[in-house]
DNA sequence: TCCGCCGGGTCATACGTATGACTTCAGCAC
DNA sequence: GTGCTGAAGTCATACGTATGACCCGGCGGA
């Protein structure tokens, strides 16, 4: 007698409300699992005929049968899943990059998970830290922006030797590694600081995130070549951490010297609101008195009153671009990095700068 | 003789980059397949000694292992994933929802994916139907913000009979199906109206937007009853798309009456921001000729001047309290409706309204 | 001496799918 | 009748993990 018998049998009973396999449709439509496999995968031509191929689908029909994810992700070796990584959503730029992100991968077919990355390295790392490292094997690639290339494989559970995710960065240096997608910052300040010119200015300042990165380093570099024998000079520098009330702060040390700017460069749409801020703190008129200039162009942006003269980066674009870029990855075609146009939006906060 | 040789033997080199399995880490720390897994699993006390735990942790960590994610899905019938429903990531305030359900999710080893929703039902809806679907059996459960019910459960597969998933609603009807979590919107404005109605105001109007959903039929009731016995007068009432420009157009109706009110009571900070313009376009100041009011205390709350009196919403709070509903009814708790507080915050844009 | 028990492990299996190898059978040419 | 081909399926297995069921050696008690 072999050691055991047949064990306590399974209530024999059809359970309710299991979600149905790929087993059940099979015995429902009178074939074997094999073949509703194949239907599904749409994979039967000259291996099933039509009326199998029917009788299956009405089978999966009434069961409301859909393939188990995780079964298939075992046996394909795949998940269909990117992760996002991005600053902060609560910040719409991202918002928008993400939007464009998920269409993408949608038409595709693959799913997106967002990890909210604090910029500064260390801080609040670690409540998202566990369930990254743990995600790590559930991916299959990695958009990444606006991080450090250090910090970002460091949570990817670099320490080990496993084989690191395809991964596409976003407006980061393209000389690095990964495949990048940009927004071509440079010509968009360009653009900005040659309008200022035109109308006049030769006392500019700069109003900037304490936040590394390389747009902004891009950013920077742009506006110092612009002015290069321009004939007008840059008389101040603030850095600012990133919010209103800060830049606010930070703009009023700008502004309130004997020799103050005609014009102001901020970094983003919201140093540029802290800067409309301390301007009228100080008596300024703007675009009379001062000229205030954005990036990024966020709703903001139309909410300042007069309206803000920025740089429109094409986020949704953003990240539609890099998803696609990272999906052909996938695919095993190289990707070339590219990069977007931004465009320069004139409204209401520059003018030519009063006459002395 | 067996019909089959032993098959085409695999290359017996060690393969270079594939992701070790359990079996690898098994086969160098000496052990079986189960008790890597014990270990990993941390339920290996009076079942594996000391000396032996710290030899896969070694073997672990040198190998870079990481448990495949698929395989435990499957194994586990759990993916430890929900789906975040909300109309718009663009929108800060679900951008701050998501970061605290996700914040929350984490503490409990759980990932969040997203789905963007818009909020007319049909719109746009194609581009994300297909995966929705496909993910329907990656999910554990679902959060969902801002949406009818039964477009929901139409996104959810519903054709079938296909057990439903566990769900939690954000900001929708209590009395309806699934637990809610909420925020006390109807307090928040009747707090609103009162602070006007203490300035002096008796000349009301009102800025909405054409969306449906429970937060602004609540806001609405909310208004209608505290004016009710105050003996102020609702005067004009306008709808509008969630756009400055929109509202600002839908604004200037409201305005440019013979009575025009004294108190313009805006359903969202965007449409006040668009309130704003159309104060100004009829030379209108603010707070001294009219009284402009938001609600959700975004960022252009502060950007706004004079900076806007509004009710702070608990966006944050949000996200990581429905989560947290979301995640106990996982575990078999079932999760109590909850309400969160909403805050009156007075800033510059209220004051008493000019004497005729 | 024998039994029972306990610490420390291993074995075997199931989760649900996808797919290469195999089978079966009808039709047809020779 | 024999052999061949193609259509229509089925079989068996592997993916990597988690876990209930076993197994074994040593020790204490009767």
């Amino acid at each position: 007698m072999p050691p055991t018998g047949p064990p306590a049998e399974p209530p024999a009973t059809d359970r309710p409300a299991a979600r149905p396999t790929s087993k059940d449709v099979a015995k429902l439509a009178g074939v074997s699992q094999s073949t509703v496999s194949l239907v599904h995968a749409g994979k039967w031509h000259g291996r099933v005929s039509e009326r199998t191929v029917q009788a299956v689908h009405e089978a999966s029909a009434t069961l409301g049968y859909r393939p188990n994810q995780a079964a298939r992700h075992l046996r394909l070796g795949t998940t269909r899943t990117v992760l996002l990584v991005v600053p902060a959503l609560t910040n719409p730029f991202f918002g928008a990059v993400h939007t464009g992100a998920s269409e993408a991968a949608a038409r595709r077919d693959f799913s997106v998970v967002v990890y909210p990355s604090p910029i500064r390295a260390g801080t609040e790392l670690a409540p998202f830290a566990s369930p990254f490292a743990a995600a790590h094997t559930a991916l299959d690639g990695v958009l990444a922006s606006s991080m450090a290339l250090e910090s970002l494989s460091e949570l990817l559970g670099g320490t080990g030797p496993g084989p690191g995710l395809p991964l596409v960065m976003l407006d980061s240096a393209p000389e690095a590694g990964p495949p990048t997608v940009n927004v071509e910052v440079a010509a968009g300040m360009h653009a900005l600081v040659t309008h200022l010119l035109a109308l006049g200015h030769r006392r500019f300042a700069r109003l900037v995130p304490d936040i590394d990165g390389w747009t902004f380093t891009a950013r920077e570099n742009a506006y110092r070549a612009a002015l290069r024998d321009s004939g007008a000079v840059h008389v101040a520098h603030a850095r600012t951490e990133f919010s209103v009330h800060e830049a606010a702060e930070a703009a009023l040390t700008l502004l309130d010297t004997p020799e103050p700017p005609t014009a102001l460069v901020c970094d983003d749409d919201v140093l540029a609101a802290g800067a409309y801020k301390a301007a009228r703190r100080q008596g300024l008129r703007i675009p009379e008195d001062i000229s205030i200039t954005g990036f990024d162009d966020l709703i903001i942006a139309t909410v300042l009153e007069p309206e803000l003269t920025t740089v429109r980066l094409p986020a949704h674009q953003l990240g539609e671009t890099g998803m696609t870029a990272l999906l052909d990855l996938l695919d095993g075609r190289r990707p070339e990095s590219t990069s977007l146009a931004a465009e320069l939006t004139v409204r209401g906060s520059t003018a030519p700068p009063a006459r002395r």
